[in-house]
DNA sequence: CAACAGTTTAGAATAATTATAATATATAAT
DNA sequence: ATTATATATTATAATTATTCTAAACTGTTG
């Protein structure tokens, strides 16, 4: 199991320990190619699609707010209904497919960077961000 | 109660019969200078703060979300736990406030237009919308 | 003003999230 | 390794936000 060291030390420098369980959820937001979105309750489902033993609903919160507070996630906000998680913490863009409900990441190059001429005294600016919402273009495919 | 007459004409024109809580939320919605942002709770406030009566927050659900639905009120979604409603409903831009939680209007020349250049096969781009997220530029102030 | 259809309301039902407290486990010291 | 300790996991309960329900009420139309 030597993949797992990376999420054992991640966890370690987040002041987690590394229980089977938050190493297995480590495992499956952290182990993959592309940057995971998701909802808790996608990432519930995953849980227990790909294991045998089931986590409980309880640590699966508490894991990922702790990763959100360290900075290890980010949320997104879609609605009041649907808010998802992000492995990619970085400041970044999204397109939102309303058919599927897909959050897709934007390269840095596919949005030109947003130039905000507001200025409001004694604020800072922590984040721009852009949410490109689409969707089919041919209204009566459904 | 002459000021009155456009919000029952507004309620009448999307379909809703103008009650009388509908038309007192009306007017604390849409009778105001500036643009109105609000979560369900401090229009609940609002509401019982105005008024001597008090309407049903089941009422106050209900009416929030056919003016929504009917397109006189745009929500907001900033994180999980805080979903904004906004008076003004055409594609614009945001600031919030991490430190007052308030959402701020962005007039059109504030921010320059965005620019994507992504493109997805099939799908029309529906908004884009920018949120930028400001917070006391000095941060032990509280 | 009577009748009907649509509304309001309080409270029940549901869903999502958080708290609790007993049991289990990782860690550090032995 | 074993043990002691602090921390984590878990099932379940509690809480919160939202939606549903069904009875009482009200606006509208004729």
């Amino acid at each position: 199991m030597l993949k797992n060291m990376n999420f054992i030390e991640k966890l370690r420098e987040t002041g987690l320990r590394p229980t089977k369980q938050r190493v297995k959820i480590c495992e499956i937001l952290f182990n993959r190619e592309k940057t995971f979105h998701f909802t808790i309750n996608d990432l519930a489902k995953k849980i227990s699609e790909e294991l045998n033993e089931k986590i409980s609903l309880a640590t699966v919160y508490n894991t990922v707010h702790a990763l959100q507070k360290k900075g290890y996630l980010k949320e997104i906000s879609i609605n009041s209904h649907k808010s998802y998680f992000d492995t990619n913490t970085s400041v970044h863009h999204h397109f939102y497919d309303e058919d599927t409900q897909q959050l897709i990441d934007c390269d840095e190059n596919e949005i030109e960077t947003v130039n905000v001429k507001k200025n409001i005294t004694g604020k800072k600016i922590n984040s721009v961000e852009v949410l490109v919402r689409v969707a089919s273009d041919n209204q009566n495919q459904n």
